[in-house]
DNA sequence: CACGATAATGGCACCGGGTGCCGAATGGAA
DNA sequence: TTCCATTCGGCACCCGGTGCCATTATCGTG
């Protein structure tokens, strides 16, 4: 699974060869400024290639994907999730630590708030990026039916862990759709909001 | 939206011109069939193509996509799944009515019940698959959204509702997992299960 | 300074999915 | 037969992604 290139500009020891002529951050800024004036579907890999000033090959070396370029360093993100449940006391209940894990996960500050919010738009509005994430999901849906395993005595495969990482994953999803559409609520009271109508099963709402 | 072909085998007034060399099921059949043998991303358009008789040109006229022809009617069932919960007394609690839509929208009778299996195989575990239906979960999320905002007395695109598909769908597909991991268990009692946990807010389980 | 090991680069050919275009084939109706 | 509607399918093309391989830049060492 290694990546050759800069896991994250870590100190990373390089004896000798040749220096990346980029890096993944400078791609990343680089190819959202294009998605946001011309569009993702319009923009063409060998457009942000060029716009970095190296071959269309080497862009592949950097991110696996077009798609890929837009989720950053999630596998960083997920590690941070990961750390913040472990160092969860277990007198929490489990569902308020998932509902507090994801909250905190899911707040940044303001100065990167807003381009963050546009890589969130473009990953549930593109479909072909839609359909990607569905990879991405499944790594974040890993880490909470971990969590919720151990919590649980049972292991990270069975029936109830899985069904705790898909309903998370819905409910921070409607959340984000949600923010999406309407930034005036902060989106860390929507994913708040929508882990505990989860954690209550919806109870106490019923017109009939 | 309109398909030209065959929705699906309708008496769909034909006036007059050149008839359809084959069928949407024709092609699922022979897809499926070297899906099995040969693999999914082994398997090219052009053999399906050649395996029908048809030209590679001619395939994208009867499904859009190499992936659409894994879901076969995806929108007819669609439409079953919502007249059932419409045909939903009043008197049941929301919760319970689409649990019973689900459980019941996905109760296939043992002849086609293995196809169906395969099928689902292929959805959840092929990576091209697993991205593509996320676009066709959002239609199905939408079924439900719809129903649960019509007993909440909101709009299907409000907040609760939306978590309410999200997390129905969550529950739905790792139900489907679990099924396809070991059929052992029935997947109208897993599915069962799963929803039943949700409504309940996976209390009770805390091994703290 | 020169040399060799090391690592990144980028061109090239190729694959496969998907689309626009357009002429050819087919079959019903006037 | 003629006309119209409809399907067919070849062709060229775009784009994302990959394997291959020669080239180029950099560092450490002699």
């Amino acid at each position: 699974m290694g990546r050759p290139l800069a896991e994250t500009s870590l100190p990373d020891v390089r004896r000798s060869g040749r220096k990346p002529s980029t890096s993944r951050e400078e791609l990343e800024r680089l190819a959202l400024e294009l998605f946001a004036t011309r569009g993702f579907d319009e923009t063409a890999v060998d457009d942000i290639a060029a716009a970095a000033g190296i071959g269309r090959r080497t862009f592949f070396r950097y991110y696996p994907s077009k798609n890929d370029v837009v989720w950053g360093d999630f596998d960083r993100e997920l590690d941070r999730m990961r750390d913040w449940l472990n160092a969860c006391p277990d007198a929490l209940p489990f569902m308020d630590a998932i509902r507090g894990a994801v909250v905190a996960f899911n707040t940044y500050d303001p100065a990167t708030l807003a381009s963050h919010r546009y890589r969130m738009s473009l990953i549930l509005t593109v479909p072909a990026l839609q359909a990607h994430s569905t990879l991405r999901y499944a790594e974040w849906r890993a880490v909470i039916a971990e969590f919720a395993a151990r919590r649980l005595g049972q292991r990270p495969g069975d029936f109830l862990p899985c069904v705790i990482g898909h309903a998370a994953l819905g409910a921070a999803i409607a959340a984000y759709e949600q923010w999406l559409l309407d930034a005036h609520t902060p989106l860390g009271t929507l994913l708040d909001t929508a882990f505990r109508e989860l954690t209550a099963g919806f109870s106490g709402h019923d017109q009939r």
